[in-house]
DNA sequence: AATCTTTTGTTGCTTGCGCAACGAAAAGCG
DNA sequence: CGCTTTTCGTTGCGCAAGCAACAAAAGATT
């Protein structure tokens, strides 16, 4: 586990937190590596979990399917990100998403119970941790915020618009490259792939935006 | 303030707190309370708030617009309910919606800060609230994922029937009654008033559901 | 280089549903 | 009670977009 102390400092469940520290915290929180391959499930909808984790290495994807058994990708997931933040602290701990590796993923286990539980040390740092956990929590339920001022536009160009405007400003950049292909694209926006490449030809002859493959630029 | 303290004790807030603590607790975290006048907005879409605030009486809603100005309900809110729980641990607290209250409103107003501010006699009280807290924005956040179940659904019936199956399980009968009429069921699911009464209609002559006005039961 | 697989774009068909308009019922009010 | 206002159901129209099928392009594999 050593070797993934560095990383750590650098995530936002860890910020602040010097790798001295969180070395300690993580017998502290009994924190644990689990690994996944290819397309194995992390988390399935339904199932209960009381540990949320973080990616140490991989991709993955948090997904629904809709009643025809259509993918819906509702965030993307890479090094770094927290899985489970939302279900761990939550009263009934049903996962309301499945969580899929796309490639060989190793996850960073962590326990709810005992990121509560002050240590006995009760160090300072446990404290920050904690405040740390709340933001993420608080963070996730922005981002689902943001993925339903997509899926609430009325049409796909809207739908569309909004996303790659989100991304335009997150990027800081009118040209940008997408983490999707179009399926995956159409995925996330709910709508069908073909209707998708549709509307992306009209806007690009109505000169609202232009593209070719995942590069992307508003005009 | 003495009034509604109460009140408070049974909140999910300060669930686990009694009263007595809960009355020392109200000055450790500054809170304030505030009224507001039937339609008045308690929060705006965008503005920035570092207070997170709990229902003591009234009623209100948590709204967005689309682009064409409809509204979109995303939660209705009453005596008992935090608003600004999620905004207020977030980072930039910068508001996801807009809250408007539908009645006269009394609003227990408590800065963020403070919440996270162990106080000098390091009350375990606080600790509790603390916990609480991280609760209470992990359930906003499943809540979210419950209102994207129903958006997610590509046609009105289902998402009619997402909506009612979850009321009906929450209620725990197949007999309820719905906290909102026809525009506000439209406004909620995100479709047309009267393509929701036409889809309700046909979902009565299909034998799936009965219903009249408020009250519906699923067949 | 040849073959197979995956990813995109295109296009006709069909339909669900947004939209607008209207009437009836219910509720609020002087 | 009569009048106004709000709520609710119904219906015809038109279009956006889901669906399916196909072809071209791009990668992958041997």
């Amino acid at each position: 586990m050593k070797e993934y102390i560095k990383d750590l400092a650098d995530t936002n469940l860890f910020s602040g937190i010097t790798p001295n520290e969180i070395s300690g915290l993580l017998d502290c929180v009994h924190a644990k590596l689990v690994d996944y391959e290819k397309d194995e499930f992390i988390l399935e909808e339904g199932n209960r979990t009381y540990d949320f984790g973080i990616i140490l290495s991989g991709r993955a994807r948090a997904i629904k399917w809709d009643s025809t058994d259509r993918v819906i990708i509702i965030t993307l997931l890479q090094k770094g990100s927290e899985i489970g933040v939302i279900l761990a602290a939550s009263l009934d701990h049903k996962s309301p998403v499945s969580v899929q590796a796309q490639e060989k993923v190793s996850i960073l286990l962590i326990p709810f119970d005992y990121l509560l539980a002050r240590c006995k040390k009760s160090c300072p740092c446990h404290e920050r941790l904690l405040r740390n956990y709340i933001n993420i929590v608080a963070e996730k339920g922005l981002l689902l915020h943001e993925r339903m001022n997509c899926l609430l536009k009325p049409t796909v160009r809207e739908k569309i618009m909004t996303y790659l405007m989100r991304v335009s400003c997150e990027k800081q950049s009118l040209d940008f490259v997408l983490p999707f292909n179009r399926n995956g694209m159409a995925e996330y926006l709910n709508v069908e792939r073909s209707a998708l490449s549709r509307e992306l030809s009209n806007m690009k002859k109505d000169k609202v935006i232009d593209y070719n493959k995942n590069s992307f630029r508003l005009l």
